[in-house]
DNA sequence: GCTTGCGTTCGAGCGCGCTCGAACTCGTAG
DNA sequence: CTACGAGTTCGAGCGCGCTCGAACGCAAGC
């Protein structure tokens, strides 16, 4: 997945800030949620390369509704940076799982106004509980693989338990 | 996916010897690798019933090479202990993450006997790595999610930045 | 004897998120 | 004028991990 080479980026800008297992300093989180780089408009190339996400993938997500972008006099696309920050939105999302018809279901709230906010809130928070979910189930597949790692075997469950009692 | 509910099962089993962002106790990891049921030999509906998948799955794991599974006088499927164990491990792995093809390597390395155990372990420790960063990745975009939360708004990079500071 | 239920094999189909290729159009540089 | 490179649209294809359905087999119970 083009988004695995995004995370690595930020988390090779951000790696510094960032204790292994700590809590996130004001800062990181501001640069995490805001764009910080945009500014002018970009073509579909460079935002693609901001992103790490491939040209086709952009269009993709434009034909499934999830941005809406311009043209030029040429028929290119131009990403004015409402469009840049949703991507980079759309692309964070994306990375902590959120599916895509969820995402274009968000940004059709979006599009319908204000009055969606409590439904978009709902969304988000639902997301939120989603995402601590995984972290809890991979920190146990974590521990079990450590374990195996620790009183290694290698068994598949084949072998008797062996002697074992770290 | 059908392995969503086994972490499910697994977290509903072991909720309550884990603290929400606390260390495992050791209890709590035997009980993660070892098969903590098993016994005798289960029939396919039985097998799927515990480890939360389908006996479809099941079948197409066989198919895979995953596991080998014996027969019974009419060519019925007899999950044995090993099998079983196996399929505990298999299930294990796939929920944090690990590819069939991976298993399907490491699988074929047990086969191949002891010789290869030094793999093996390269491959446990690689996925261990990977776990941990996605463990990284998600702790992040949880990071960010909460913090759009807190300083609502719902935008999606549309509106402007708004007065925030939380 | 026939139905019911659990099992079998085999191959096709699906949902997701891209990914690619073909055929075409621009605008600029040589 | 022509060649090139970056862009366009459209539709097909792919890799993964299942998921389903059709057609069949066997064994027990009514």
């Amino acid at each position: 997945m083009a988004t695995d080479d995004l995370m690595s980026r930020i988390l090779a800008d951000l790696g510094d800030f960032v204790e292994v297992d700590g809590t996130l300093p004001v800062e990181v989180i501001h640069r995490l949620v805001d764009s910080g780089e945009s500014g002018s408009p970009m073509s579909i190339a460079e935002v693609a390369q901001m992103l790490g996400l491939s040209a086709h993938t952009l269009r993709y997500y434009e034909s499934q509704g999830l941005v809406t972008v311009g043209r030029d006099s040429a028929g290119h696309r131009v990403y004015d940076t409402a469009a840049q920050r949703r991507l980079v939105f759309l692309t964070r999302m994306r990375l902590s799982g959120m599916p895509m018809r969820d995402l274009a279901h968000y940004v059709e709230l979006v599009e319908q106004g204000e009055e969606t906010v409590p439904e978009r809130l709902d969304l988000l928070l639902e997301h939120r509980d989603t995402v601590r979910r995984r972290i809890r189930e991979l920190t146990l597949s974590l521990a079990a693989t450590e374990y195996k790692i620790a009183t290694y075997g290698g068994r598949t469950g084949d072998e008797s338990p062996a002697t074992e009692t770290p």
